[in-house]
DNA sequence: CGACCCATTGACGGTGGTCAAGGGCTGTGG
DNA sequence: CCACAGCCCTTGACCACCGTCAATGGGTCG
């Protein structure tokens, strides 16, 4: 199979990162305040919460959680963009998710982490020690309650990446991807469609998109091609697509009959 | 693609539910009680929770959950076996998850339900308004953990069929399959391997076991068959498999170099 | 005993992976 | 400002794994 992931040009042992403990007044100026976990607290609460909280800052290619180690953190995005995957011994990998500003990330994680976690970007973030958050529920079970909420909604993901990879062809696949990435980037209303002529900002590699897919970067870049030569897209440089076609991409993605 | 999986033959219209509400002192004769989320309450907590609770028997066959309807409910199964599933229009079914006795289920959900839930056999259940449960959690706050921990160790096992799915080849999806399922019978602890000769129950078809792992029922044969040929497993008859060789097994799963 | 269902096995074909060459963009250095 | 290197993406040729189609085998129930 394949054994040109050759991922470990991407761990950079050099990584930057700065420590330090934010207050509540500094989360005014986090990316991540009005979304996600925060949006759900309180000025005080905050207050509260950012006692057991580290702001971190991270070069781009560090990998700040590895897979199989003690998980002792959880991380809450407060800018950039990052990876989660998955590896085999060979290299090959499966990239099962993204996180940007706003995402609250560790929960796939028994007594040690089910992922790796990797900076595509400058990352800056918040660490919290998984024992002293636990203890913060006693305080603010709105906490819980809202991280129930995420653990849930990530699962509803999950499984959907478990149809497409088990069940999609590949170009169901990309056109599955393109409008769900639409949705994350809250182009359209969740469970909607994006208007014609969405532009569509991918700041991921071909190699991102194909270990995220569960294909090859030929495969994604075939499959690309035959979507814009069928009119349902445009790719004006590497990292914009445009949905020409967002209706019949969406019958493509369901596999409509 | 494949069109051949009749979904709609195993939807049975005329299902058996029989519905009563549980007390705390029948709940001594549940299959369920000293396992998953009712393993983590006291009798007296137990008592409460009961209140909002209904006993539900299934007829083989009955589908209970289905994936787009309102999510009303939370399940827990007392007796039985559930299979979790996700279909597209023309009929492709990946099947995320399977359910026995003790599990907890209905997390993947958020307005609506992301998938859809199959009885398998007989099954017995206890259904919670999702409503009442919410409730429930200001006076059982145990509770809430508690299913915050599954909703955890359910996104664990859900990255790790995305790495089955998305990059392994069927002989080690069927090499993983087969360790994963010894430790959930508990034939081997968490993480390590099952004896040499260790027997395995398989309450699942081949149709079952293809949706799961993403593949068809000829190459799930057809790779059983050959693990058989290479002296790796026995199969005395469709339903039971004998390990012969575990660490082989596992080296075959995990694509060790 | 025979019908039926499910699993197995075989033959064949297609989707997508592998290998390799070529194109485009960016940054750097002369 | 151009040349060139390097990287990533694209495209093509080929091939293999696995899906499709079909026939056979084996177990169960009427």
């Amino acid at each position: 199979m394949a054994t040109l992931h050759e991922l470990s040009e991407f761990r950079r042992p050099l990584a930057i990162n700065l420590v330090n403990r934010p207050t509540a007044s500094n989360c005014d100026d986090c990316g991540a305040r009005h979304s996600g976990l925060c949006s759900a607290l309180t000025e005080d609460e905050l207050e509260f919460l950012t006692r057991s909280a580290q702001r971190v800052s991270l070069a781009p290619g560090t990998v700040f959680v590895e897979e199989g180690d003690k998980a002792l953190y959880f991380y809450n995005i407060n800018q950039g963009n990052v990876r989660l995957f998955k590896s085999l011994p060979d290299g090959r990998r499966q990239i099962t998710g993204f996180a940007s500003a706003g995402y609250f990330l560790g929960l796939a994680a028994g007594d040690n982490n089910g992922f790796s976690a990797e900076a595509m970007d400058s990352v800056k973030l918040c660490r919290f020690s998984r024992a002293s958050l636990m203890a913060v529920f006693e305080e603010l079970p709105v906490l819980e309650h809202k991280l129930l909420e995420v653990a849930m909604h990530e699962l509803v993901l999950a499984q959907q990446q478990m149809l497409l990879l088990g069940r999609k062809t590949a170009i169901e696949r990309i056109a599955s991807f393109l409008l769900s990435w639409a949705e994350r980037l809250e182009i359209c209303p969740a469970g909607g469609l994006p208007a014609p002529n969405a532009v569509l900002k991918l700041p991921l590699s071909r190699t991102d998109l194909a270990d995220y897919l569960g294909l090859t970067i030929e495969t994604v870049s075939r499959s690309l091609s035959q979507l814009k030569r069928d009119g349902m897209i445009d790719i004006p440089n590497i990292h914009e697509i445009i949905l020409l076609r967002p209706r019949t991409l969406s019958e493509i993605a369901e596999a409509a009959v």
